[in-house]
DNA sequence: AAGACTTACAACCGCATATAC
DNA sequence: TGTATATGCGGTTGTAAGTCT
């Protein structure tokens, strides 16, 4: 084991690949191939060390390699791929005949993981950003008033109870938008309190609680997204358009009915809810639909991802 | 025009694994 | 079977080019 001495021999050069270096490279292994990486160099006449060969040849003078910027369809590949492989750059790389793994490593960190972030997706997970909502628990002091008792009685009742209760915030959050955009302007949730009529404030205690004590490992996804959601909501400072049929609970149950949930028996009317945050701001719906190339349910906050079952099973 | 900042990507580093002896 | 070496891979860095102020 241990690492490779073969960079450790003094005066090697390093850096940038002049044109004379490239063609010294090209025409050896034209010539004799590359059987052995450490012997190359000698034979090439390069002062470089091996490993230093093997990856300009493999990301740059390979005569197979497709330069240029990448199609959409090898967009949605790559995400695709890595929603279900990670980072093994080097399996994607050998769904996209032409690209190296290198290059779409690079891809990946410049153009992709940024336009997910941007999204509100984290790029690890390929899911909504769950870490946004920690914040929530400061968002949710500001709406303090009584406690109703909550009988949860089964994991059904208790997410039953808890979409209502993201419904409420939900509402909540976007009149504390609306209150923001019409008396400054500002997008900052932590002025809103004076701005507010607390007869219109939902209940929200009981969210917070559960919030802070809910193992999200164990929840179901549509929780998550339900909850990433809503608090996406409280960074909107564009205005809001009205879109029937997307609130809360209707995400929260075409996500839990995917994942085989019990349907929903409890459902706040959909009239008297405000609309979902603007896709334009860069969440929801038209937003995932456009990274992910429109695979995107009709009324669901979340793609579903086409899992590729013979690639899971050779990856497995 | 120039400096600051951002973006894109080639190249390096070090770890993990495969292979040779 | 154990150890040394070679190779491959993924993370990270350095820097040139582009953009903004």
């Amino acid at each position: 084991m241990g690492r490779s001495p073969c960079c450790d021999e003094v005066g090697l050069k390093k850096g940038p690949w002049t044109a004379e270096e490239d063609q010294k490279l090209v025409q050896c292994i034209q010539k004799h191939g590359h059987g052995s990486w450490r012997a190359l160099p000698k034979l090439a006449g390069l002062n470089r060390c091996g490993k230093s060969c093997r990856l300009r040849w493999t990301n740059y003078l390979r005569p197979d390699i497709k330069r240029g910027k990448f199609s959409s369809e090898e967009e949605q590949t790559i995400l695709h791929l890595h929603s279900i492989l990670g980072n093994k750059w080097s399996a994607i790389a050998a769904h996209l005949p032409g690209r190296t793994d290198n290059e779409i490593k690079n891809f990946w960190n410049t153009h992709l993981k940024k336009k997910l972030i941007r999204a509100g997706i984290d790029p690890v997970t390929h899911r909504p950003r769950t870490d946004l909502f920690a914040t929530l628990p400061q968002l949710m002091a500001l709406a303090s008033l009584g406690v109703p008792p909550m009988d949860y009685r089964s994991l059904d009742d208790q997410l039953r109870a808890e979409a209502v209760q993201l419904a409420n915030l939900q509402r909540y959050l976007l009149q504390s938008s609306a209150a923001i955009n019409t008396s400054t302007g500002d997008n900052d949730l932590g002025g809103i309190t004076s701005e507010m009529d607390p007869t219109n404030l939902p209940n929200l205690q009981p969210l917070t609680t559960m919030i802070l004590s809910t193992d999200l490992s164990r929840s179901p996804f549509a929780v998550v997204d339900a909850r990433t959601q809503l608090h996406h909501l409280s960074e909107i400072s564009c205005s809001l358009e009205q879109s029937p049929g997307n609130d809360a609970t209707s995400i929260y149950f075409s996500q839990g009915e995917s994942k085989g949930l019990a349907a929903p028996m409890v459902s706040p009317p959909p009239s008297a809810l405000p609309p979902l945050a603007d896709a334009s701001m860069g969440s929801g719906d038209a937003c995932s639909s456009s990274i992910y190339g429109g695979s995107v349910a009709a009324n669901s906050f979340w793609p579903e991802v086409l899992f590729d079952e013979p690639l899971l099973a050779e990856f497995a």
